[in-house]
DNA sequence: TTTTTAGTTCTCAAAATTATGAACTAAAGA
DNA sequence: TCTTTAGTTCATAATTTTGAGAACTAAAAA
């Protein structure tokens, strides 16, 4: 049986998908990719099919393909499959916020360890900019330490 | 008095640099700009000049302008003049991460307001969802209150 | 006043990114 | 077997981003 092709969407919720789509823009999506997001937070299924995606933000299946791919691999979402129906149904994966958080904060320490080597390499060429540059690796790595233990005490309180 | 026109870097600083600037443009800077953080933040220098800059990058003037303008806007870097000589002294602003850790926050909790706008707009028709999208939401909001009042805390230790 | 210096702005070209449509693949259905 | 469906890949077009070089401005120096 063959439901609908475009997920129904008030004015609202497109105006809010869009605000979505540029939010991820500005962190680093391309556009089509950042509507889809936009798209699987704000719809009230948990899944939609490829055709639903393309139809119902007008984009190509190409781009759709090649941004559901990128957003796979970045683990944002996943799909689902059932047995006689050959479709694959794409959903956010809501939960994974733990792993996002987790990644940020690898990538602050990838900075800091990048700031420690200019350090080693001034020597003590400038000991002023040393300190400076030591004092901002010591709250990254802090924060590094702090944030995911913050993570896992709130979890653990919410969840009991 | 003109003393020399490029910084001088070891072969290891200037491959630092590079390194900084990709991580710089994996943050979303063009690709001078996270040049020109990376050689403020590897060189022993407090201040480089504007000429300094565009020689020791071997980049143009206009690019320069344009890069240091945009971090300076950033609060990233600024610069200092000294009376009876033109140039302007370029250095990165080491101690302003605190801002940057406060702006981060907001943005998360930009995106917190675009979900909890989506979650009003699903009303009632996925449960579920909404569930789940609250708990990202008050973690988002906890994070929010929390990573500053540990930075807070942290500084009180260092400097107190 | 003319020239030099320091940097900005403008115009344009090169490069990179993004998305389209067509061709294609693989599996299912008729 | 032939056709349809679901999605991927390829070639290309459109757009955007980025940076170079020249022209320009403003202030200082000669």
């Amino acid at each position: 049986m063959k439901g609908t092709i475009v997920a129904e969407l008030t004015q609202e919720q497109r105006q809010l998908i869009e605000k979505m789509g540029i939010y991820h823009e500005q962190q680093g999506f391309p556009p089509v990719t950042g509507r889809i997001m936009g798209l699987l937070y704000v719809t009230d299924r948990l899944h939609l099919s490829f055709e639903e995606i393309v139809e119902t933000l007008h984009i190509s299946k190409s781009a759709t393909s090649n941004a559901l791919q990128l957003l796979q691999q970045m683990h944002l979402i996943e799909y689902t499959t059932y047995s006689g129906d050959r479709k694959r149904y794409f959903g956010a994966l809501l939960e994974n916020w733990h792993e996002e958080v987790l990644n940020k904060m690898e990538s602050i320490l990838g900075l800091s360890k990048l700031l420690r080597q200019a350090n080693e390499l001034r020597g003590d060429a400038n000991p002023t900019m040393n300190q400076k540059v030591t004092e901002r690796i010591e709250f990254m790595e802090f924060l590094s330490r702090e944030v995911p233990a913050l993570m896992y005490k709130w979890l653990q309180v919410r969840k009991g």
